[in-house]
DNA sequence: TGTCTATGTTGACACATGTCGAAGCTTTGG
DNA sequence: CCAAAGCTTCGACATGTGTCAACATAGACA
């Protein structure tokens, strides 16, 4: 397991006023705002982030309305597109979130973001 | 025109690591990260908010790979996200952004932004 | 009126995505 | 070693989405 999969979202770009994006630079960043554009995603990613000791099991957010495989599956984009780790600790699965990708979407919203 | 369609995305909810998001605030929330979740959408909103004077045609934006039809009909989505509001003058229309709901966004990123 | 230019809309298509049930893997605990 | 619990993977299906060509619309200008 562990986070083996977060290579294609680093922080990335400048601030999406600043200059137009190229081909290249939009597609890594759509990644990242892709990640997030799904209703259940973003319900799970919340949870993570604010459960306590910022990190959760899946079995303390899995009660979004969908199946368990399928919150499996969000997980895993959510872990592809660098936002989340996961980590197995004995039976059980902790997700807590990756800094690194959200600093760089805040810092692509620039200005607004303030 | 003009942005009658700017109805769904308001400024929304709290930064996502204060407390998990309930399935209502998912659905609104997860239709702004979703605009931006496009590799040609995320071209045309930076060459929008990169533009002098906050606004341009779409001649000015429209040379992003895909046909024109495609151009407007991501123009579209992302002006139904609220992201963007259109005003035509003359023979050409006009596309600025629309700050208020990336400053939700920017707010939901809370700490992480920064 | 008519024609040209700039955008938007429609219809069709291929592909991506969200969803589930069933099966598989891992660890714990008898 | 076996069974149960927690999570992931697989296979299948329906729906959503990006794309284009063709057509429609709106304004400028003759």
């Amino acid at each position: 397991m562990s986070n083996m999969e977060a290579l294609t979202a680093e922080p990335c770009c400048p601030p999406l006023n600043e200059r137009p994006l190229s081909a290249e630079e939009a597609v890594r960043t759509a990644a990242m705002f892709k990640a997030l554009g799904d209703p259940v995603r973003l319900r799970l990613f919340s949870a993570v982030a604010s459960h306590e000791g910022g990190e959760a099991c899946v079995c303390d957010i899995s009660d979004v309305g969908v199946s368990q495989p399928t919150v499996s599956h969000h997980l895993k984009k959510l872990r592809e597109a660098g936002l989340l780790t996961s980590e197995r600790r004995g039976t059980w699965v902790y997700y807590r979130v990756a800094p690194s990708v959200l600093a760089a979407m805040g810092r692509m919203l620039g200005q607004y973001a303030a």
